[in-house]
Order: structure tokens, then sequence, then C-alpha cells
DNA sequence: TCCTATATTGAACACTGTTCATTTTGCGGG
DNA sequence: CCCGCAAAATGAACAGTGTTCAATATAGGA
């Protein structure tokens, strides 16, 4: 029993093992279930054993793609003042997307299909996001003072970039380093409170 | 020869028309060619005389949309000043994305196919949003004089929240009303220029 | 009316995700 | 050692998909 549940749980590294490469070389609609199958060296039937169907296979890996991004996100080095942490975490943010943009893919620019009555799944990155948005207000350098708005305004900001740079590769951008820097200087240069004229409405 | 042409072109809108509605209702990957015959009331093979394949029927759907986002842009009541004139047409982009989510993802969130030799075709809502920034620039009210970082900044920004708003419709949203102005709020005001501190690097 | 160029057809091809009755496998107990 | 049994693996089958193409129907001009 004990070992007929190791080597399920072997069988299902393989199939992830297999399938991680797949899924970067050939993103979500090219990967097939039965190429897979092929890869790992068994009938298209067996994958199903392992899991319910693409999605719940692919989840893992997009799960184990966007631990990492937490990772990556929990190792930067901290920053004296608040908002050039939260830069630099928008920064991470966006890279890690165009490093792994099949995962970025499915994981933000794919309508899921679970129904509207499910509850959101929140990622630990978004988390993250959210934590340094409330360092940021507590320092009461910014305009506003709900913690949500700001992060979304923020987050929404940030994936807007790293989508398009994904799925728009051939359109005319301008040095796509200085974009993305100059995207997160304006959106926190915006978000912070202003000495001079500002309000209406 | 003549007549025939027309009743060419009469077959081809024909199927556009069927076709408007099943994209509307079922999006990109639901929407299929042998159920748009079905519709049309003709056989699979006959929409590949009018169309090449799926994707450009498709491209043809998406142009005629973006046409009418453009007409919407254009017929925006003009501001004395440009920058709440930039504000309007923000506006206006991020609803027609909403008001069209299968369009606004097959033109924006989907990775187009054609290989990185070809060139770009500009969308003239693009174009627009370009000349808006323009005029911002020589009122010489913004930070940065770079048209196409400008508008590329803006145009991300707004890509951003459209994109999000439809492919996540679960995420515990703030307002969302209140999340799109305080997004293009926060986007003109962290580009505008500031008369306090600012630049390093 | 007949000829011909075009429009239309639908079967066929090569795929896809998924299911399920059937067979193979391998461990624990007698 | 071997038998039984439960779990795992199979692969054919189902219902789809986009696309092609030889064969057929059609309608306009001579």
């Amino acid at each position: 029993m004990n070992l007929r549940n190791e080597k399920h749980k072997l069988g299902r590294q393989l199939i992830l093992h297999e399938a991680r490469q797949l899924f970067i070389a050939l993103g979500y609609h090219q990967f097939s279930m039965r190429q897979l199958a092929k890869a790992v060296g068994c009938s298209p039937g067996t994958i199903y054993v392992h899991f319910k169907d693409k999605n719940e296979l692919v989840n893992c890996l997009i799960e184990d793609a966007f631990d990492k991004l937490s990772e990556t996100l929990h190792a930067l080095e901290p920053q004296d003042d608040p908002s050039d942490q939260l830069k630099h975490a928008l920064r991470a943010y966006i890279d890690f997307g165009l490093e792994h943009p099949n995962h970025y893919h499915f994981a933000f620019l794919m309508k899921d299909p679970r129904p509207a009555g499910t509850p959101y799944a929140p990622h630990a990155a978004f988390d993250f996001l959210r934590d340094l948005t409330k360092s940021n207000i507590q320092s009461k350098r910014l305009r506003l003072n709900d913690i949500d708005m700001v992060s979304q305004v923020l987050w929404t900001a940030i994936h807007g970039i790293t989508s398009l740079l994904i799925t728009k590769p051939r359109f005319p951008w301008v040095n796509k380093d200085q974009l993305i820097n100059e995207l997160i200087e304006t959106a926190i240069s915006g978000l912070n409170r202003e000495e001079s004229a500002q309000e209406k409405t």
C-alpha cells in the first residue's frame, strides 16, 4: 500500500517532469495530452489516472512556477526606502513573466473556465505585493490609503506591460528595459502624495 | 462575372454576419468553423472559399470592432484641457474592451501566430492615443518628451486593467469603476511634471 | 441549348481531450 | 511459492476540431 503510493507519486512526478518541458516549449494549446503520453512512454489513459484533466495538470505546473516567483520576491534584498522595495518587487514580477511567458499566459491571459461561483484562489505573489503596498501606505507617502485599491492599481499596471510584451513581440516597442522602468516610475510617482496642487471631483 | 462577384461578396457578408454572433457568444476557441457552417447553412468547405482560415475570418471581425473603437474615440467631445482629453480617451478604450471582451481577447491576449519577420499592423486606435500623447507633450506638462515612450506607458497601463478585468472576473476587485478612474489618474499624474523634488539616477 | 468557369459539396485526413471496459501488474497473506 | 485481489495501465472508441480536395452542381454567356 505504501509502496504503491510511492510508485504512484513517482509516476506523477515523471509525468510532470516531461510535461514541464513540453509546456515551456509549446504553450497551453500546442501542448497535447497524447504527445505528453508519448514523451512519458505511456498511453493517453494513464495520464488521467494521475490528473483529472489537462487543466489540472497544467495548473500543477503553474503553481510550481508561481511558488518560485513568490520565493524570488521574498529573497529580494530589503531596501531602506519602502518605495524602492516596492519598485524592486514590481520589476521582479515583470521579469518573471517575461522569463516564463507560457506560465504567465496560462495564469493570467486565459479566461479560467470555472464558474462564477467558485472562490478565487489568491496567488502568494499577489499577497506579497499587497503587503508591500501596506508598508508604503503606512509610511504615509501615498495619495491613497486603501490598500486593495493601491495594490490593484499597481498589479494591473505591471500586468499590462508584462502581458503586452509577451503577446505583441512584433510591436515597435521603445527600449523595453527603459519602458518597464518608466512604467514603474510613473505608477509609483502617480500614487505618491504631491505637495503641489491636485484633486478635483 | 459582375453578378458572380456580387454574389461572392454577399456570401462573405452572410458568413461574417453569422460569425459575428457566434464569436461574441463563444469566443475564439469555442467558436468553430463547422458550427459556423451549420449556422450559415453551408458545408465547412464553402467557408474556406471566402476565408483562408479561421484566423483570417476572426481577424475580419476584429477589424470591424476596432474600427468602431476608433470611431468612438474620434467622436469623443473635445476637452479644453489636453490632459482631460487623454483621460476620456483612456476611459473609452477600457470601456470598449469590457464591452467586447471576446474581441479584445483575440486582439491583445492571444499570441499571434505570424512569424517574427512580418511587420506589425498598427491599430488606428493606438495611433489616436499616440496623437493625444503628442498634444500633451506639446503642452509641456509631461515629465518626458518621448511620444512613443509615453504612449506605450499609457497603453500598457490601460491594457493591464482591461485584460485582467476580462480574464479574472472572480478576483476580489475593489469597486471597478473607481479602480479604473484611479488607474487613469495615477498614470496621468505620474507622467505629469512635478514642481517638487524628483529624479535620481 | 450547350459549354465552361465558378461555387459548393462532403468525405477524408490528421489531429485534439477524454472515457472506460479490458488486461496487466505486483504486493500481502496463506 | 503461489494465489487472489486491488491498483495501474492500456488502447480502442467517442465526439469533437481545422483544413483540404476531388467530385459535383450551378448558373451566365455564346
